[in-house]
DNA sequence: GCGCGTTTTTGTCGGGGCTCAAACAACCAG
DNA sequence: CTGGTTGTTTGAGCCCCGACAAAAACGCGC
């Protein structure tokens, strides 16, 4: 475990509580992995051999239906929890997670659960609570899906991604990885053709910022209004 | 505590895996609520201040957006834990959980939380699991919402119904709790006229038995192949 | 038994958004 | 530079499903 490491983990809110010996102990059954741009972290259906937190980079986690459609659940961010709600009980992944930048993450044997839970008791606590937050969003998602339009729920969509991964530029917040409208299409259950036609009319209301697996928020706050009120 | 209850809780799976003096602990803490037919065990926006056991009956919880339009997030069965995942670090209910038929719950405190994981750490990795799954099952619904028509999701809701509170009876199975089609609707995201509809045709076709507050299964089999082909 | 409210059924109509189709633009490898 | 690949835009048509309306069936209280 490379001295890096160890400073980029303790600056994560998961491990916040901890002391320098619990770190270490948290870290002692961990490897540190690279995955480049594109690489799959894990795969639907495959056994869930490990749980992960990511330290750099982010991740694009989709499910893919039996009729081969596919529906981005959702992206993991610096600092997150991930692969560990799922396989307590379940054998096998849920969905698929990739890099869509080149990323770094901790990776635990699945084996070490237990042991490492009772070694660092405030590690079970932060994996509810991670949890729990996650069922929140999806619930919350669950509403929109059923209550909202497809342009909001398309404005929902783009602030939390401004949320997650916004980088200020120039002329105004970026997404900081690379997204196409297919990606935008599969989060909020419509087609590429409707998000493309979204954001041509916002960008013509001066809203958003298009280009090839890009998008820019010009206006998040006008944005935010759309997405809230009508 | 009376003696019913203790009989009552050491037959549910959550239980399953604790000695009587552990069970005895658990509910140290618990008392035992009835909650009538229509009340409210707890509502959206309130402070949540227990966690909960549902040990008889059935609750819907329901979430309500800005707007005003209700959503059915999900129906809870006889041993499961509920109001858990959601007040670890988050002081209100994010919806309301109501009885749609006399039901009997086990209500801690939520302070007792600590204490309890501390006495009891199976239970740490029992509500994980719990709130794990949960997970699963909410994607699961984003995941129909987005890519499957009207007449599967109602398909794969009634089945979720079947499986989670079908009832044997002359001509079928029957959803062991007064439901509406305004209800199936808000499950689904579509609209009472529209469920009306499928239903109708299901009837025509020998497939569902309708009625008031009443929704009778005659082929489970014939409406599971609908459910996952066309 | 009777009236009233709730739930369910049924019909018609219109529109949002999906499907199909075809250029167009940007990036990459060679 | 050039051809191929991937991503984006735009148009036309149509269908599913939601909005509106109204009556019928059922249950409940009196």
């Amino acid at each position: 475990m490379a001295a890096l490491d160890r400073s980029l983990v303790s600056s994560m809110p998961i491990f916040a509580g901890l002391g320098p010996q619990q770190i270490d102990e948290a870290l002692a059954d961990a490897r540190s992995v690279r995955f480049p741009k594109g690489s799959p972290v894990f795969e639907q259906g495959h056994e869930a051999t490990s749980f992960f937190v990511l330290l750099h980079g982010h991740l694009q986690v989709v499910k893919l239906t039996p009729a081969g459609q596919q529906v981005v659940v959702r992206y993991v961010t610096p600092g997150e929890m991930f692969g560990i709600a799922v396989q307590m009980g379940r054998p096998t992944y849920p969905a698929t997670a990739t890099a869509v930048v080149d990323s770094l993450a901790l990776v635990w044997p699945s084996s070490a659960w237990p042991d490492l839970v009772s070694r660092v008791p405030a590690l079970a606590a932060s994996a509810l609570q991670t949890v729990g937050s996650r069922l929140n969003e999806a619930h919350q998602r669950v509403v929109e899906m059923s209550t909202e339009e497809v342009e909001r729920r398309v404005a929902h969509a783009l602030l939390r991604l401004v949320k997650q991964a916004g980088r200020k530029v120039e002329t105004g917040i970026q997404i900081d990885f690379p997204i196409t409208r297919q990606d935008v299409a599969e989060m909020t259950g419509t087609t590429l053709h409707t998000v493309s036609r979204i954001l041509s009319a916002w960008e013509d209301q001066g809203l958003v910022e298009g280009g090839r697996q890009k998008i820019v928020v010009k206006d998040p706050h006008r944005l935010f209004a759309l997405a809230e009120r009508g």
